[in-house]
This record gives structure tokens, sequence and C-alpha cells, in this order.
DNA sequence: CCTTGTTGTAACAAGATCTGTTGCAAACGG
DNA sequence: CCGTTTGCAACAGATCTTGTTACAACAAGG
């Protein structure tokens, strides 16, 4: 498992975003954000649009361009980032089809779905209740 | 996310033999099993490897060799079962290190470790609720 | 209207991971 | 000793992720 950083990369960003913007800096270029990430403005640029197609940011094209938080990083939790970065769920199914001449194999897939559905839904409200804010003090904290 | 589908695989492995147990069938051949899931007998026996080094289930080699349950289907949780296939965290870290000549480069890992934290107990307690002989019983249901 | 700086996105490479497959040595019951 | 089954290595194909380069689209400001 395990195979993406989306949601820290994402997160990275956002805290940033929020700490320029106590700064008095509410403007941010991707390179801005991707010295702060030590990766490719491509990537952040990348990790920009979901947050952006998610509400979550919003940007100025042309010159003189950049992002800003779109809402108060009080308003902005871990779930928000989850949502706008992560599309697939987190268990997968079967690559082929059980063979449904087994009861086991015709049944398996609604009771699993039945399982991870909770699972899902315990992840979220843990997600939920971790804002931007709440990382950003503890960032600096440490 | 959800790269794989070893959860789903393990669990109906594990489910299958709970029936086939109860049916009176103790002792089963990873073909056996690869015949409800429908794939190769490799990855069954790749499976049910984890779950051996779990202790969920025990395995006779030699002629007339199989798989036995090690527990009552009861007894087994999909948390139990997760962890057995399971190494890597949910969510992973950066690929490169942050520039920690920035405050949030420098202390955003800690932060996010400790959000993730609980995201996993969360997962956790969510996967400990449901056992194998619940999954049965959905399954049969359906 | 033109210059300039920035985004949006496509194309591609390298690496990792996952599933599936083949082959074979090791174990062991009868 | 034979026959069955596991354990495991090696490999192929598919997909995903990160990183990189390149370039068109866009708009602010002179």
């Amino acid at each position: 498992m395990a195979g993406n950083s989306r949601l820290t990369i994402a997160t990275h960003v956002l805290t940033w975003m929020a700490l320029a913007r106590r700064r008095g800096q509410d403007l941010l270029t991707s390179e801005q954000v991707a010295a702060s990430v030590n990766t490719n403005p491509v990537i952040i640029r990348r990790s920009l649009g979901d947050l952006r197609r998610a509400g979550l940011v919003e940007v100025r094209r042309g010159a003189g361009a950049g992002w800003t938080l779109a809402r108060a990083p009080e308003e902005i939790t871990l779930l928000d980032v989850y949502n706008a970065v992560e599309q697939q769920p987190l268990f997968a199914m079967h690559h082929t089809e059980p063979n449904l001449e087994c009861p086991v194999g015709k049944g398996i897939r609604p009771a699993l779905d039945h399982a991870y559905d909770g699972v899902e839904q315990a992840l979220c409200q843990e997600l939920r209740r971790t804002s931007i804010a709440d990382v950003l003090k503890r960032t600096l904290r440490e």
C-alpha cells in the first residue's frame, strides 16, 4: 500500500501557503512552493490543480500570477485534502472476477463492500478532525 | 491509492476456508482455494504464506498436504488479516527530503506523522469490528 | 499592442509495485 | 521410493508515481 505521497505533498503545500499568508504574502507561484517541498514546480502545479478543482485554492494567471488559499486554514481539513487528491477506494476488489459457481465467490464482493464502507467512513471522520491550521501549529512547534 | 487487492484476496481465502470447515472439509490445497478466487495457485500460496506467518492458518507439507484455519472464524478479525498482508503505512511521506531551511519543510514530517497515526488507529479500530465469521454470514446472505 | 512571467498540460523516462506465470527443489505421507 | 503439494525464485506485463522537458495559453503592465 502507500503507493503515493499525494496527501503529504498537498498538505505540505497548503501548510506552507497558510504560513506565507500569515506573514503577509498572499500570492505564491508554484516555483516558490516547490522550493519548500524540494521538488519540481510541475509536481506542485499538478497538486494545486487538484486542490483548485476541489475549491481549496484559487489561481491568477498571466504575468504576476500565483496561488492563494480560497478559505481560512482553520476551514480546510485533511478530509478536504484527501478527497481532493485521492479518487480510488482504499482497498481494491479482485482483479479477476471470482468464481460465481462458488457461494463465496458469488457473495464475497457485496460483503466486502459493506465492510470497506465502514472503514472508509471511519477514515474520513478521523481525517476531518485535523485542519491545515492544526498541522501548521504542530509543524512550527517541532 | 488502492494499488493492491491483498486484503480482499486474503479475506476471500479465509472466508472460503471457514465455509469448507463448516462443511467438514478441514484440509484445503492452494489449488482448491484458487478455484474459488479464480486465480493462480501461486497467488494463493503467497497470500496463505502471509497468513501463516501471522499465525492465522497452519500448513501441512508433503503428500496429502494442505491448509487449515488456526483459529475459529469468529476469532479472526479483518485487522488480523490487514496486519498480516499490509506492511507499509497508509500514507507515504515525501520521496525527497523537504527543504530544511524552510520552517514548514523542517517541521512538517513529525506533524504529519502525528495526524497519520491517528488515522491508522481509527482504521484499525474499525477493521477489528468485523470477523471472518461476519463476512461469511453476509456473503451467504447475498 | 507587445513584452514578460506564470499557468496548464502533454509527452516521456525511470522506478516501483502488483498480478500472473513457469519451473523446480524441498518436504513428507503412504 | 513415489507422488503430491508447498516454498520460492525468476521473469513478464500492466499500471502507477514521480520527475523532467517543452510549449501553447493567458493576462498584467507598460
